[in-house]
DNA sequence: TATTTTTATTAAAACGTTTAACTAAAAATT
DNA sequence: AATTTTTAGTTAAACGTTTTAATAAAAATA
């Protein structure tokens, strides 16, 4: 059968709370039992039962990991990896991640994941833009909350963020040094904090190299940046402006469906319109062109989430910390010098 | 704070084994007090504690999602997916999932996952080929043990696979239906029983359509069936054999290799080569030209694979159930007629 | 009416830990 | 030598459930 702490303490002929002890690493046991309790533990193969020490203790060991049905599936290269990226992070930790995958409209009233209701985690991470209502209801309970690429209004919470605004400003100045000047933007869901940041970049990035800012460059009236999004985005686009030479899209999957857009339109790429994404997501990689984008470090950024929730539950950080993940340009062949 | 189940007892004015009973739909308690306690817990929202459930029932409502490092990272698409499968099919069954990733080449006396350790898990599902010593591990532990993607020698467990040989067939069928009669074949890791099938699949459709199988159209030496691999075999399929105009590529991810080099070798496809792959990745859609390759279901797989754990789990299925997971065909453009 | 059977409910033990309070022995201080 | 302090370990309660066996009340039977 399976060792108890029971059959620890007796074939090491002590109390079971000396082996409590001992398994904390408690100062006051002396070297002697200590050895003599770890030996029978080994020999015992002993390993406490979690939900023996869950009930006792309150810890259980696990963190939840919540992204909304939407992201997950229209998006899920990339929430994956910040899931895995937590995952990863989690396991050197000594913690498990319970993946939650929530109703995008989700309401007050609504059942919370069960997890949380059955206190089977020690912290909640956020993923993604979710609700304002789960996040007041998930404020009732008293675990930590964390979030990772999304920062909710109230400014109370722990955030880990790509540096939008920082890409968005890259991602432009490469197009700039190429010779760029007519340069499109593409977006869906401006309202997105992200997605607004990586708009706010382009605008600067312009206003640097003393180009104006021409509103019918840009169509941010998609409603979500997935590729047949971008495929209609760059149609109108260039129906509306034959002078642009360049887009940047908010995203690689829209840069996907820009790209072909652009060569069903005859255009070739780059040497007719140069195109550059954001994400630096997989499929990028195997496109022809391969796409110019800027990198984001997903896993870095969901093992940075997991890092800060961990010193939390260690007690070694009280305050919100926000982090910046800085963000990088990769330089592949969907961008060249501009047409004359 | 947060009730228990004294809470509970006390506001209906009952026991707390009468409130246990009515959560567990006992038959015998009365419809009066049935609705009583009922309601009792719906004004408090009062939840069982899972530790203490656990703690007693030896319950957890967990599964653990075995998956080697080398697996998730390489093939990571196709085994995130299945995974998605199983942890979608598992919320419909309350379960969570725990991902475990070993090291590949797991030893006995290695330390188990944590998960399993600490019996915090009702069962596990492995996923892809893992380390004979691990499966031996985990048999001394009394929870059920289901494969997906990969069926261990011993013949004793529940298995959910793809239809390999079948999809090898179809994919060599649909060349050959397009009047090629030079057809290669490049995999890696050959002593993989879904890529030998795969292989077997492909030789006995030569067989059918009274093409003699010839040995130099095959390339089986990579190590593993990664791009880069692809790359390599169809390097030197093609060096050797100038007759060759389709390539079948024991999965999409060698399969972009190769079309990577038929690229860079001026070959344009397909109508020079023929290519199809097996999987159906992601990145596939993307190419140029977008790939033909066969329809693997694998969330299906996944959710399959957990709905065997859940039903062994509620006493429903006792003997080993084999499911065999049936494959399309899916024409894109990277097959087309043979050249003369 | 007395007895048996059925029905509805409860008391109490058990699950395997953690931890606060306690004790006994040893060491340090007076 | 007597007292205090420190050290090393133990006792016992607690955590929140499930479940078996017991019991009381009601219904059925004799």
């Amino acid at each position: 059968m399976i060792p108890t702490i029971k059959d620890v303490a007796r074939k090491a002929n002590v109390s079971i709370a000396t082996v409590s002890l001992v398994i904390h690493n408690h100062k006051r046991i002396s070297d002697e039992t200590r050895t003599r309790v770890n030996k029978a533990i080994k020999e015992l193969n002993y390993h406490p039962s979690r939900s023996a020490r869950g009930l006792v203790s309150r810890k259980t060991g696990n963190i939840a990991f919540i992204v909304t049905e939407d992201h997950f599936l229209r998006s899920e290269p990339f929430y994956t990896r910040i899931f895995l990226g937590t995952e990863f992070e989690a396991r050197q930790n000594e913690y498990y991640i319970l993946l939650t995958i929530i109703k995008s409209d989700f309401k007050k009233g609504d059942r919370l994941p069960r997890c949380v209701l059955e206190r089977n985690v020690d912290g909640v991470i956020i993923a993604g833009k979710v609700p304002e209502d789960i996040i007041t209801c998930l404020e009732k309970y008293d675990f930590p909350l964390n979030f990772v690429d999304y920062s909710p209004p109230a400014d109370r919470y722990p955030v880990v963020l790509i540096d939008n605004f920082s890409g968005g400003m890259q991602a432009v100045q490469h197009l700039i040094s190429l010779g760029h000047k007519h340069i499109g933007f593409v977006a869906g869901d401006i309202q997105h904090p992200s997605i607004r940041d990586r708009f706010q970049g382009y605008k600067i990035a312009l206003e640097n190299a003393d180009i104006n800012y021409n509103s019918t460059y840009s169509v941010t009236d998609e409603n979500y940046p997935a590729r047949e999004n971008g495929y209609h985005a760059a149609k109108k686009l260039l129906k509306a402006n034959k002078k642009i030479t360049a887009i940047f899209s908010c995203n690689d999957a829209m840069a996907i469906g820009v790209m072909q857009y652009l060569k069903e339109a005859g255009m070739s790429i780059p040497e007719d319109v140069s195109v550059i994404g954001f994400d630096d997501v997989e499929a990028g990689l195997s496109l022809d062109p391969p796409l110019s984008t800027i990198g984001v470090p997903k896993i870095e950024m969901g093992s940075e989430v997991m890092r800060l929730m961990a010193d939390i539950l260690n007690g070694k950080v009280t305050s919100p910390k926000k982090v910046l993940i800085p963000v990088e340009l990769i330089e592949r062949k969907s961008t060249g010098p501009a047409r004359l």
